[in-house]
DNA sequence: CGGTCCTTTGATGTTAGTCAAACGCCGTGG
DNA sequence: CCACGGCGTTTGACTAACATCAAAGGACCG
């Protein structure tokens, strides 16, 4: 669904629009970015910025899935958190990337400079709030992802990730996954055969069911996660 | 050394000399903990604040080393971050912990409330960028913890480890590790018996030397470690 | 000197990684 | 319509790396 082409018009599914609700309920991040910001496309596995370059745009995604990772000279990457619809990502501290960013799906995003952001945060306490809780949140969830990489086994590695992305894409109960196996493999620390192998096992435990290979309906409430 | 007794009167070792001088410069942070802060005292191991308990206090690590960290019901450990002199710790978005905090050594934090943080930080632009630009550092250097965890093996990350300790605690070269093995196998996601293996095969190898089991000689530009 | 705690080493087990190939889905073109 | 090729996914056989279980050093302190 989110691989298909997108629509022409300005209409949001369902979780964009959640997200949008809480940008007129007064979310000054939202705001800056719908009025200020330039839209850009992606297509899928399309580079959004890469490492080392210059960080002097922030972005945040309006439609579809990107993902931040990190690359090894002989080609192993991490990817270190995926962004959702609503989700900003791209601000550093520093003046260049340390993480690069890509489209997972075909995506839609807008972006405003990083200077404009920061000057109007140091002027504006709400908007700098604002971006500090979305660090936080991005902070939160890394604890949660540094401790399934460090204590869990594949299994829980994986059913982790499902329930997370069902609780993200706002969609309890049947999920439509929108990253490759691969995207899995690199984002849980496990290579591909072993993410394939681990959703065999647990569809044969009845933890969680397929329909094809990128749709899977969760067992609610069946085994801790986190 | 920092697991000796604390010295009685005021005076900061080199580490923490330096962030006092970075707070003279005009850190807001650092100002308002030594203006508004209240100053605890922490014995190695004590628990600073535990998971699910309100968070209404923010603290900055003023001499010795915090952990964060985040247990299992059957008792497994992942360290997410050490926090050094100078390092702000504690401040969530939710109101409950999401993590614990805990000491490494002894140590000496001071405490301000998260509200009153929050308060002024609204009204504060400079202090707000502080607080963005604590939770950004602490992000990238989760960027790294996760690539760690995903993609090295155990030399590499125990490597990496030691390089990452001696950077913050500004001593190339030689450095005291103030955490025990235990500790460092729960951050790097090994076990104990590997760490300690593993600094055998290193120390084999000559990438590191070591006197005594807490001081390592790292061979400085020796390979990659991030 | 004896105890405790932390660290190291050894022997063995288990999990996930590697290498290789087959399957299934889909779009293209004969 | 069906054969072909490409791509993502799954499965199989085998290997390597780390975990586990067990015990022996080694430093520190009473």
């Amino acid at each position: 669904m989110l691989n298909a082409t997108l629509p022409t018009d300005t209409r949001h599914c369902a979780v964009s629009a959640l997200r949008c609700i809480a940008a007129e309920a007064g979310d000054p991040l939202a705001k800056l970015f719908e009025n200020d910001g330039a839209t850009a496309h992606f297509r899928a596995n399309d580079e959004i910025f890469a490492e080392e370059e210059a960080a002097d745009a922030v972005y945040r995604v309006t439609e579809g899935v990107a993902r931040i990772c990190k690359f090894t000279e002989d080609g192993r990457r991490q990817i270190g958190e995926f962004h959702f619809s609503g989700d900003v990502f791209g601000l550093e501290y520093g003046s260049h990337r340390s993480v690069c960013a890509e489209a997972v799906t075909d995506c839609r995003v807008s972006i405003v400079g990083r200077a404009q952001l920061l000057a109007k945060a140091r002027r504006d306490g709400e908007l700098a709030n604002a971006l500090w809780r979305s660090s936080c949140d991005a902070l939160h969830r890394m604890h949660e992802q540094l401790f399934l990489l460090g204590r869990a086994n594949a299994a829980d590695r994986v059913l982790a990730f499902f329930h997370m992305t069902a609780e993200r894409l706002n969609s309890r109960g049947v999920v439509e996954i929108p990253m490759s196996r691969q995207d899995i493999a690199d984002h849980l620390g496990l290579n591909i055969e072993t993410v394939s192998r681990t959703i065999t096992q647990l569809r044969g435990e009845g933890a969680i069911r397929l329909e094809g290979a990128r749709r899977v309906c969760l067992d609610t409430h069946d085994r801790l996660y986190a």
